[in-house]
DNA sequence: AAAATTTGCAACCGCCCATTG
DNA sequence: TCAATGGGCGGTTGCAAATTT
């Protein structure tokens, strides 16, 4: 369609940004609040794009950023969160209060994937290595279900490219319905992409992944629309993972299945899991409407 | 001590979807 | 209904700092 740019590029600084540059940010969004990022540079005197506005003021300016180094325990829901929704760095974030998407996406690439490789663990399928390697067909497995699952109940950022890795044959892909008018009544998903919203999830502590898989099995034969809760016990935290906008900040009450994007409306299952962290969380238990 | 290489992260880019008029 | 706009996202880049040779 060839959009308009976001701001006027020719007079806009770039780069590295400078401690008044900050200041000004600051001063102004205290004043202002966060509202037009388009507007905005010019209305704070700031020689910038809103757009690089906006990311200076999330990912770094923020008041309630945590900044500083990640904790074993963040390190561990993160590995989970991406078990389960893969590169979606925005609702993993969701999950870690005080944590930009951006923060955690430089993490992980720069020290958890490594980190999983010394376990011996495929980063991007968290399978075995060597089991990953072996098994193309690995690439179907849970956590691309479940980023699938929410893409197709209406994620906002259901892009192709997301797709393209739940199968080996372009035919499976679950999002053809708008393209493929001749057919009335989409088949179902095959099975082997085990596309499921029903699915059951849960961040118990690390499991051997073959038990995982069995458990996950399991679950598929089953089919039911329980929640697991594995390790529902005193220290754990119940983490809503409400489609569309997957995760609350801080463990809040879920208000969202009423509301969430339009588009969601008439899907608003709730997930919950039950995730260890080690004291001070409440107990909850798990909850499916 | 200097040069080369690697690492980590802030910032940018291009694309997408939702909203609005 | 449609185009323009705003905001958001994931992926990538560039550069300074750290480490190695």
């Amino acid at each position: 369609m060839g959009r308009s740019p976001c701001c006027e590029k020719a007079h806009t600084n770039k780069g590295a940004w400078t401690k008044e540059e900050d200041q000004r940010l600051i001063a102004y969004i205290k004043a202002n609040g966060e509202g037009c990022w388009r507007s905005l540079p010019k209305a704070a005197g700031l020689l910038r794009c809103g757009k690089s506005c906006r990311l200076r003021w999330i990912n770094y300016l923020r008041p309630d950023l945590k900044r500083g180094n990640f904790t074993e325990e963040e390190d561990e829901l993160i590995i989970k969160l991406h078990e389960l929704l893969g590169n979606k760095w925005s609702l993993i974030a969701g999950r870690l209060p005080g944590r930009t998407d951006n923060e955690i996406k430089n993490y992980w690439n720069t020290h958890i994937k490594r980190k999983l490789l010394a376990r011996g663990v495929d980063p991007q399928t968290h399978r075995p290595l060597n089991a990953a390697a072996a098994d193309h067909h690995s690439q179907l497995q849970a956590p691309r279900r479940f980023a699938a699952a929410a893409a197709s109940a209406g994620h906002p950022h259901h892009h192709p490219d997301h797709f393209a890795v739940l199968s080996n044959s372009p035919e499976a892909c679950s999002h053809s319905s708008d393209d493929e008018p001749s057919s009335a009544t989409p088949p179902p998903p095959p099975r082997h992409l085990g596309i499921d919203l029903n699915l059951s999830i849960s961040l118990a502590p690390y499991q051997p992944q073959s038990e995982q898989l069995k458990q996950e099995e399991e679950d598929d034969a089953a089919a039911t629309t329980t929640t697991t809760a594995s390790g529902a016990g005193s220290n754990a935290t119940a983490v809503c993972l409400c489609l569309p906008r997957l995760g609350l900040h801080g463990g809040e009450v879920c208000s969202c299945g009423r509301g969430g994007a339009p588009s969601m409306q008439a899907s608003t299952h709730m997930f919950r899991f039950i995730t260890p962290l080690g004291g001070g969380h409440n107990s909850t238990s798990t909850t499916m409407t």
